[in-house]
DNA sequence: TGTACATCAGTGAACGCGCGTTCACTGATGTAC
DNA sequence: TGTACATCAGTGAACGCGCGTTCACTGATGTAC
C-alpha cells in the first residue's frame, strides 16, 4: 500500500537514528540491515526504498551521530566552565558504559578509519563542528578532544572496573 | 604428512604476527582466517591445528601485539627523553599511515571494546606493561597514553590530509 | 464532486555469495621392538 | 641397526549458516479528468 508521504521522513530519520545506536555499540560490521531496521518498526525489505546499501546508511548514520554530538557540545556553551563540563560528563562511567548514545567518535573512530572517503569525509566534517561548537584555541581543542576520546576508548577496552575508572579520572584530572 | 616438529612453533608464530599485522590493518571482521593462514603461508584447513577458533587466534594477536608495543616503549627508555622521542614517533605520519606494523591499541582497541572479556583481558595486560615500562608518573602515563592513542584515530579517521597532519601536530605540540 | 488509475513504501520469500568450520585423506617423522 | 607402524600438521573439498540484496506483490494515497 502506499503510505502516509508526511510519514516516510520520520521513518527515513528513524531508521538512520537506530542505526547510529546499533552502529555505535556493535561497529558496523557486526550489525544487520534487518536488525536496524526491525529497530525502527519496518521489515528489512522495505530498506532499499530509502537507501541504496548499507554503506550509504553507514555514512548518514554517523553525519547524523555527528552532528548529535555537535549540538551535545554547543549546548554546553564555548566557555571554559561548558568545556570543562562537557568533559567531567565525556569522561563520567555512565558515557562509558552506554557506547549508543554516546560520542560518535569514541564508537566508530577505527571503523571510519578503515572505511571509505565518503565516511571519513562526514566524520571530518562532524569533527570540524564539534571544534568550532566548543570555541577557544583550536589546538587545543584537538588536543583535549584527541585526550577525550583516546580515554574512553582506552576505557572501554579493558576488562577491570577499576582500572577503567582510573583511566577516566587520570585523564579528568589531568586534561586542562 | 608429519612436518618437522621444531618447525611447528615457528609456523604457529607466523599466523598470530600475520593475524597481528592483518587484524590492525583492517579490523577482526574483515579479515578471514584464509586470508591469515595464506599470508603465513599455509591452508586454512590447517588452522584448527593450532587455534580452536577464530577469537582464539583473536586473542593470541593481540597479547602478541600489545608484547611488541611494549617492547617499543621499553627500548625508548623510562626518561623524560625517552617518552617524548617516543611520543614523537607515536605521532608521525609514517605510524598514522601503516596500522599494520603499528600499535595494536590505536587499531583495535575499539574492536576490543565490544569483544569478550578474554581479548579485554589480553589488551589490559599489555597496556598494564607499557605504562610499566614508560615509566614515570601513573596518572600521566595514562593521560598521555589517552592523547596519543585519540590522537592517531582521529587522524585516520578524517579525510583531508592537511587536517590529518593537523592533529598529529597539535597533539605532539600540546602532550607533554 | 466523483471515479479510474498510477504510484511507490512496505512486505516477506528467495537468491547468491563468502565465511568459519569440518572432514577424509596424505605421508614424512618419530618410536617401539 | 633395521623394519613396521602410529602420529598428526597440513591439504583442499565440502558444509551450513547468515548476510546484503533482489523481487513479485500489495493496496492506501494522490492525481487526472
Amino acid at each position: 500500500m502506499r503510505y502516509p508521504a508526511r510519514d516516510t521522513a520520520a521513518k527515513h530519520e528513524r531508521i538512520v537514528k537506530e542505526a547510529s545506536r546499533l552502529f555505535s555499540e556493535r561497529g558496523f560490521e557486526n550489525v544487520t540491515v534487518s536488525e536496524v531496521m526491525k529497530a525502527a518498526g519496518l521489515t528489512h525489505g522495505a530498506f532499499y526504498a530509502h537507501f541504496d546499501s548499507k554503506q550509504e546508511l553507514q555514512e548518514a548514520a554517523i553525519a547524523y551521530g555527528q552532528a548529535l554530538s555537535a549540538g551535545r557540545v554547543r549546548s554546553y556553551g564555548a566557555t571554559k566552565k561548558g568545556r570543562r563540563a562537557y568533559a567531567d560528563r565525556y569522561l563520567g562511567a555512565w558515557h562509558r558504559d552506554n557506547a549508543a548514545d554516546g560520542c560518535t567518535m569514541a564508537a566508530l573512530a577505527q571503523d571510519v578509519a578503515r572505511s571509505t572517503p565518503e565516511l571519513k569525509a562526514a566524520f571530518e566534517q562532524g569533527l570540524e563542528e564539534i571544534l568550532s561548537a566548543r570555541g577557544g584555541d583550536r589546538k587545543q581543542g584537538i588536543f583535549q578532544t584527541a585526550a577525550l576520546i583516546g580515554a574512553v576508548v582506552l576505557a572501554r577496552a579493558v576488562q577491570d572496573p577499576q582500572l577503567s575508572d582510573e583511566i577516566l579520572e587520570s585523564v579528568r584530572q589531568k586534561v586542562s
